[in-house]
DNA sequence: TTCATACTTCGATCCTAGCCGAAGCATCTT
DNA sequence: AAGATGCTTCGGCTAGGATCGAAGTATGAA
């Protein structure tokens, strides 16, 4: 009949309510039990049970048995952006599930995005590298420079470790929220972790969103200084 | 829980098999008419309305009236875009439905557009018209000059003869092939007509591609030299 | 005008797939 | 061992939506 790749399979996956309400909150990068992805797509858990295996089937998600729990996240990075650029997408249309009024500015603000930082402080990050030359870019791709690996070094983060994964260490991740780019790769989850090590920041409880304390806001903004 | 875009809604969209055929066709950047969208999805023409007007809504393809016709494109870049990441993503996980084909250049360079010649030919040719002077326009409209008729003539075809019909005898069509104009109304028909009277071309079998002959295509770009 | 073509809308059917209750495994605790 | 917890499988119910026939609308052709 038809050609090339089955887009409808992996639409049918994400198009279900319950399932996309799993992967959301996957997006956090969080391994969630099947009880806890119940609760977030708001359905029992026989039900969720018969979801993440479809989900698992189609390669979206994979799981990690521990104990009696099953704990499951997405299955790679890929996964992670292709979700992003769907919600970028969905957002850009206005298909949005509620007003992005004033109640959820800390997620705008900033959020885990997978494994890197993503939302407004995100953007500013991969802006304020690729103004400073620490990070080339041709509009789509993204590279690191010479003087990024020294930057890097400064701050703590020997890129060196980074490159040893299949993973590219910088690439640009669409962000819904600003409808611009942020830094995913290993140097994005490098960066993320650092700042939570440092204790600049922490994760909220059961959003996405990533809070900083006044100490660790002021040492980032000094370090991603705005235009 | 319910935050952030509604990626479920575009999941759906694209996760029919109906749908998802006729964005893989419009991925081609043709624009098609529903009729031809209704083939490619194997569905009849109701059905096929139907999940067009859904399309629509949802932001992932955009209509355009011409004539009795409607010709649907994908909305923009960015849904190509889209769609191109989850053909990447679903090749990536092994989701294929059948191993891809050689796709037909001869549809770009020259094919029937209603019953006026499109794709990289056509678009060749009114530019080569509005070069010369023989057609003037504002951008959008198009009208006959002076030298324009006199140009015709000696090409062989009598602008007197078009006019009697209500129809205009230049007119404009976007090219989706090209994303330019090129040449449609009484005087486009004509000549096509010509060009298949005069032997210089044929009509391929089912397809729309209209083929030229060596000798017939020789004629043709002396005829309408490119810049 | 009348006919033909291109497409939409309506209505009815049918079938998939999501859903949950109940029961069944598997693993940990005591 | 017995009980508790975490999750899967089975079976039946149901709603949503994909489908097509038939009728309606719009535009072009004769």
């Amino acid at each position: 009949m038809k050609e090339g790749p089955d887009i409808a399979r992996i639409g049918t996956l994400i198009g279900d309510p319950a399932r996309a309400n799993m992967l959301t909150a996957l997006m956090g990068g969080q391994a969630l039990t099947a009880t806890e992805l119940a609760q977030a797509a708001g359905v029992t858990l026989q039900t969720a049970s018969s979801h993440l295996s479809k989900l698992e089937d189609g390669g979206l998600i994979a799981q990690r048995k521990q104990g009696r729990h099953r704990y499951f996240t997405l299955a790679d990075a890929a996964a992670g952006s292709l979700l992003e650029s769907l919600m970028g997408f969905a957002a850009s249309r206005g298909h949005l599930r509620h007003q992005p009024g004033p109640k959820d500015p800390a997620l705008r603000k900033a959020r885990v995005c997978y494994d890197h930082l993503a939302g407004d402080y995100g953007v500013r990050m991969l802006d304020s590298f690729v103004k400073r030359g620490a990070i080339a870019t041709d509009g789509e791709n993204l590279a690191m420079t010479e003087e990024g690996r020294a930057e890097l070094g400064r701050i703590g983060i020997d890129v060196g470790t980074l490159s040893s994964s299949r993973r590219p260490i910088c690439k640009s991740c669409l962000d819904w929220s600003e409808r611009r780019s942020h830094l995913a790769g290993t140097l994005g989850k490098a960066l993320l972790s650092h700042f939570l090590e440092k204790g600049w920041a922490r994760r909220s409880g059961e959003s996405r969103a990533v809070l900083f304390t006044p100490e660790g806001e002021r040492k980032f903004l000094a370090l991603f200084p705005a235009d």
